[in-house]
DNA sequence: CTTAATTTTCAGAAAATACTGAAACTACAA
DNA sequence: TTGTAGTTTCAGTATTTTCTGAAAATTAAG
């Protein structure tokens, strides 16, 4: 008579596959959105959501991709530090697992994106004002004042976001939010 | 005898142009890097960093794109709220000027981010834990709490985001930095 | 209404990006 | 050494995004 009970976790077990379907498929247009790989974000999103690590092959089969597509989106994952390959002792095959707590996902994304795009933004910037800062005329003097402006604006939120990654607890946002109004 | 003045003062005014035709290229492949379109960054590099607004031709002929390109480029920006068209009077033709000040500018970045990008990511959220939170089993509890994390953190940054933006004076952050360590 | 200036649209071309599939390579075990 | 399971690379292809240029639409003025 536990025929019921059995039902009903086959029921759930296929309503869960779906939506995790439903999540990845969403997630990968978001990051398509976020200018973000569409495979590498579905990727992420299986990872993320998937209680085990998976092999590329497995991957491959539940994305419908070839394998180089997911073992270059694979290996992009893990030069971000989002995603750990785990050997398991007597297999050769290589498992692939996400970092799923999303403060350290933060934090990951935060470091690598200063790292990757805020940088050389503000090098570009630097140098920009470095060539005109002794130019004579208004016009020359605005643009470099915009420039610093530029510059001055992204050293502090670079400055604000590597604070908050480095502050290991993720309760001071809610703490410092109640200074904000 | 003023021929050095003259001479030096023309000598600054080329090396002005050239400083910012550095900017304007340097900043579009920023933007790319960002996943913003090279040519909308471009616009609007030029755009920060000119005294006086300019029209759709100037600006097809300082960049080298064709009118379309440079129109449709134009109205992204507007739609974002980054520039505005003025009109002079007695005039035809549409001037285009950027918002300067660099406080306004991540406020209205932040808010058209968080409505065209932040939302609809929270709206997927919002429907995964939906669909799954009624469903049994050890897998199925785990798949809602990582969405119901993800989606915390989202609406957690949204609300961030929105206050830093919306109180008035930038002022609020070098002053809040002192909290964070 | 007609003309001329200007803006908007859009089909096709070009460029950039992403993906496939198969071959080459590597590492291990027999 | 040879065979095998698995990983990596990459040339060619497909898809998506961006851009052009010219025609169509709009607007203002005569």
């Amino acid at each position: 008579m536990n025929q019921k009970p059995t039902d009903a976790n086959q029921a759930d077990r296929a309503a869960l596959v779906q939506a995790r379907d439903e999540f990845v498929t969403q997630w990968g247009a978001i990051g398509n959105a976020w200018g973000i790989n569409r495979t590498m974000a579905q990727i992420h999103a299986l990872l993320i959501t998937t209680p085990v690590p998976l092999t590329t092959d497995e991957i491959m089969e539940d994305l419908k991709i070839s394998r180089g597509n997911a073992h270059g989106n694979l290996r992009d994952l893990v030069s971000w530090g989002l995603v750990r390959s785990v050997v398991r002792k007597g297999e050769r095959k290589e498992y692939f697992e996400a970092e799923k707590d999303v403060w350290k996902m933060f934090c990951i994304i935060s470091r690598e994106r200063r790292r990757r795009e805020l940088r050389p933004a503000m090098g570009v910037l630097q140098e920009c004002a470095e060539r005109t800062k002794n130019l004579k005329g208004p016009e020359a003097a605005a643009f470099n004042d915009q420039i610093r402006a530029l510059s001055d604006f992204l050293k502090m939120a670079d400055d604000v976001v590597s604070k908050i990654s480095a502050s290991q607890q993720s309760s001071i946002i809610p703490w410092a939010m109640k200074f904000l109004k």
